[in-house]
DNA sequence: TGTACATCAGTGAACGCGCGTTCACTGATGTAC
DNA sequence: TGTACATCAGTGAACGCGCGTTCACTGATGTAC
């Protein structure tokens, strides 16, 4: 009953992050129990062990590995749109009612963030991380201009508007109010990043 | 041992919400026990139920309740300003080093909007009427021009990227880190709050 | 004023249940000789 | 090539524990007469 093969562990360890990382971010950190993941992975919740060594560990690995498929995930939506316009697919990418429905699927920072503040050191650091990630990527969509500080810290506060509209807006039940929002923070995004550099001072 | 007098199952109630809506903000929804929550208003846990159908149903109370002390006291730290930099005083107060680490006593907003997004339809439209109050409140700090339409989205912008920014800024381990996200999210805040409605189409 | 009774906020044992973790065991494969 | 043994991913029973909810009960107060 037991298959070996080259990477067969290597393999099956992905597959319960992969499942790990998808459920974490449609139903959030007290939604992970190893009966049920194992179970999504095939297994039997005793095998857990042979991977990871504890619950919160794998929380703060799959924490990361959520940002990080976000981040492939965005990035990949947004290069299919020629250089000129990617801000505006990132912006329309991650303001859409399409991200709003998948949960399992979106941004790890809209679906986890104030949960994750509250775990220990290590899911913190990781997740800071994978968030950087994407707010690098996000600082090389702007216009040119102004210092790599300035940069960072517009990205920071477009990134962070973006994740508390898609909040907001999925905490909404009828169509209309969340659409409203999505369709504020849109504009609101393109306007903070275009605004000009010339009259910063300091960060 | 049972002491009655006029108005006290009122209070007892009120004390239990009011225990109840610092304990979810401080350590989220799957923090809240019955027995701990009973326990800390000094009672015990079967008790609960002459207050509250269900633990599902204090939620959604609870929910509401911190966000309305959210913005009471918002209200509260922005009035002691004088008019003209009152928009300021509330970006200044939200995006501080000490909102940062007063979880219980903060922005429910900040501190739930993700898992509340995952409760029933009872504790999300209680939630968005609470996020709406504190949206309307900052919309009315806003600089005038525009419509009420215009204006309201703007101001669901901004607190979204300072929901986003707190959000964010607590994950961050080091200092550093969690002072320029919250310095650049002033800056950016107050950018969009300043620049003109004229070049405004559409929402 | 005094007595009998109803009320009902609060008590705490008990319920069924699911959880994270441990551990002795299984059995297919790789390796040594 | 064949045999004996080591390895180790995966199994599933068992552990101790805490949970939300129910329910028979308590006892101080309010009310009726």
């Amino acid at each position: 009953m037991v298959r070996y093969s080259k990477g067969h562990k290597e393999e099956v360890r992905k597959a319960i992050l992969e499942k790990a990382s998808r459920r974490l971010r449609s139903d959030g950190i007290g939604a992970i129990g190893i009966k049920t993941l194992m179970g999504d992975a095939g297994l039997t919740h005793g095998g857990f062990y042979a991977h990871f060594p504890s619950r919160e560990a794998l929380i703060s690995e799959a924490g990361e590995e959520a940002l990080r498929r976000t981040y492939e995930f965005l990035k990949r939506h947004t290069t299919k749109a020629p250089p000129e316009s990617r801000l505006e697919a990132f912006v329309a990418g991650y303001l859409s009612q399409q991200h709003l429905e998948d949960m399992s699927g979106g941004c790890a920072g809209a679906a986890l963030a104030p949960e994750i503040a509250r775990e220990g050191e290590e899911a913190r650091r990781r997740f800071t991380g994978g968030l950087r990630l994407i707010v690098d990527y996000l600082a090389d969509l702007l216009p040119e201009g102004g210092s790599d500080e300035q940069r960072i810290g517009r990205a920071y506060s477009i990134f962070a508007m973006m994740m508390g509209a898609v909040q907001i807006a999925r905490v909404a039940i009828d169509t209309s109010t969340s659409d409203g929002i999505l369709k504020a923070a849109r504009k609101s995004s393109l306007a903070l990043a275009n605004s000009g550099w010339d009259k910063e001072q300091g960060v």
